[in-house]
DNA sequence: AAATAACATATGCATATACATATATTATTT
DNA sequence: AAATAATATATGTATATGCATATGTTATTT
């Protein structure tokens, strides 16, 4: 294949996500740190706490995350008992999760911290732009649904 | 912390950038799975195939992957073949990585794949909008540099 | 030249991710 | 009601990821 086929791969919408969500990733836990939450728990924690009672699968839908992963990346939050999780009355395959107070705290203790890694990328971007890429974001995982 | 202070969080850039990642990353490898190659895989091989002899270290800084990460990800290649890593002649500390005949086949035979997914991104976004996306996914990765 | 610092890569460990499949429970069919 | 299908979650396995640190190699200092 010559250099200039292999070339434009370079524009692969894949591996551009994958490259820059490694950086930002990276970017988000190194500020996190000192509440010993990562980016990926951050975002399960706050989640639970604005759907109360949700299930596996409905975090799994809100999160395009495969319920198998959902059900490992929870486990890590109920050990460090910032979620509960019970069986729920009226179908018991289901889980019904819930943040607990200590996970409550530990939301209110990130959210500084997470506001200074956001508001970094906000302002690198300006306002009107960091709109349009979340938005733009959306669209991109609506065109695979 | 009240519903809606928790509300504004939901526009985090990592999230987002990460849920759109997970959602691409699986459309993606669905469709190269004839090939054998994952996106990340795939990506790899083509800068390997676009950069002759480079190092773990080169690799990483233009992948924004760390060295370790590289280390680990190359691994599988060469178990597959399709690269080959030699010690560098004036530093024996470095690799020095370069693609197979069996790695160049093995991307002439992913590349149709690869292009089904990414004309179904590019023509859901059009291409203006594909190109600004592109342009912003990078400026997203500089601002944390 | 020996000691030290700097650099490149590798390894131990933990988390993140998803597919294939198993298990348990509820819903539907016969 | 028993059999079957559908659904929700869990487990086995493999890849992806990065931090802390170890190892091996080159460069610099004394």
């Amino acid at each position: 294949m010559s250099r200039s086929d292999l070339y434009g791969m370079r524009r692969c919408a894949c591996g551009n996500l994958r490259r820059t969500t490694r950086s930002i990733t990276q970017f988000y836990d190194q500020l996190l740190q000192p509440s010993g939450l990562r980016i990926t728990q951050f975002s399960l924690l706050l989640n639970i706490s604005l759907h109360g009672n949700i299930s596996v699968g409905e975090l799994g839908a809100i999160l395009l995350m495969d319920q198998t992963t959902v059900t490992r990346n929870i486990e890590i939050l109920r050990k460090q008992g910032y979620i509960n999780m019970t069986k729920e009355d009226d179908d018991a395959r289901k889980k019904s999760i819930s943040i607990t107070e200590n996970g409550a705290r530990k939301l209110v203790e990130a959210k500084p911290l997470w506001e200074q890694a956001q508001s970094r990328i906000e302002q690198g971007l300006g306002s009107e732009r960091y709109h349009d890429f979340l938005k733009t974001l959306k669209d991109v995982a609506q065109i695979v649904q």
